[in-house]
RNA sequence: GCUGGGGUAGUGAAGCGGUCAAACACUGCAGACUGUAAAUCUGCCGGCUUAUGCCUUCGGGGGUUCGAAUCCCUCCCCCAGCA
């Protein structure tokens, strides 16, 4: 059968949000023995819990998951900190003779493992306190008279800083896909997604995520939910603002969870590797067919 | 039934005689994005295979005027107050 050379050392599962990656993760990750780690900028939070939709305790009991409560909210955490991250758990997994799963929703991070990103230099802090204080068009001078060439998102501040952080330097990345790693992107009809995006909404407002938000806040502010939350928090936010009521914060999270799912449809769209299906069920087989090889 | 307010693009909302296809916001669509990425930013968004171009618009109809979304009459519909 499968030599140890051809065998896959890493499943990545990718898609919008609400697609049914999660599922299809810990299905394979049953089937196959292996465990999941989590490409998502917000799950990576202690106590933001429901409003992202994070695997449940019973999930986390049956199939190891790594990538999730790392840090506190309000806490700085990185793609390049994701990166070192997922490679160390793909290779602890990997040691172990058990299959590495990568799945999420976070295209920035998951191409940075796939694509091994050579990040730049990090930010200083503190003078970047002073270029935040900077208008775009400030900025836009200074990088000019660094030379440094502007890209297309030249009105984009947090872009425009990066670059002056970064003297303008390109990141490396591999132009195709390492050995061994089978990828697979969900991606239902527009129609599918915004249907399912509207359920999840209605069931973690049931589940609480209000209270959830209380308590979050008593913990760590409102600050902190507020930046690191995500946008279920945000909204939940503005409940406890007094400026919008219940029924209404679930429609603009319906709203603006669908608007977050096209921005992730336009970052995986121009990843030519991935193999798309439009359902997990068609996924799973492709990835089962893979696996089997 | 009377009085007052109102009917403008998918929605909200400016405009209140000429420079109005109509500010602005939202939605929608497309895109960018390597150390904040559930973030941040860009373009388009009445129709015309897309233009410093043409066409059609401002509840319906009629009128005044060189010229009306803007003034007048009338009809229809909303909302508030009074009956």
């Amino acid at each position: 059968m499968a030599t140890t050379a051809q065998k896959p050392k890493l499943v990545v599962i990718v898609g919008p949000t609400a697609s049914g990656k999660s599922a299809l993760s810990l299905k394979i990750a049953k089937e196959f023995d292996g465990e999941i780690i989590c490409a998502d900028s917000r799950t990576v939070y202690k106590g933001i819990d429901i409003g992202t939709a994070k695997p449940t305790k019973q999930d986390r009991a049956k199939v190891k998951h790594w990538g999730l409560d790392l840090v506190e909210p309000g806490q700085r955490f990185t793609a390049y900190r994701f990166k070192k991250y997922a490679q160390a758990a793909i290779s602890d997994i990997n040691s172990r003779g058990k299959l590495s799963i990568l799945v999420g929703g976070t295209g920035l991070y998951i191409d940075s493992v796939i694509f091994d990103f050579g990040f730049r230099d990090d930010a200083n802090l503190l003078k970047r306190q002073k270029l935040e204080s900077l208008s775009v068009l400030e900025l836009q001078e200074i990088i000019k008279k660094a030379g440094y060439k502007i890209s297309e998102n030249s009105q984009n501040k947090r872009h425009l800083i990066r670059a002056i952080e970064t003297k303008g330097r390109a990141g490396a990345r591999k132009s195709s896909l390492p050995k061994g790693v089978i990828l697979v992107g969900i991606l239902p009809p527009d129609g599918v997604i915004k249907e399912q995006v509207g359920q999840r909404a209605e069931q973690i407002f049931a589940n609480g995520v209000l209270s959830e938000t209380k308590k979050l806040v008593r913990k760590y502010g409102k600050e902190a939910i507020a930046e690191t939350g995500g946008i279920a928090y945000k909204i939940c936010l503005e409940i406890l603002a007094g400026k919008i009521i219940e029924a209404e914060a679930i429609e603009k999270f319906k709203k603006a969870d669908w608007q977050y799912a096209r921005r992730q449809k336009t970052w995986f769209r121009r990843n030519k590797f991935i193999h798309w299906f439009s359902d997990a069920e068609q996924a799973s087989n492709y990835i089962k067919a893979q696996l089997n090889t």
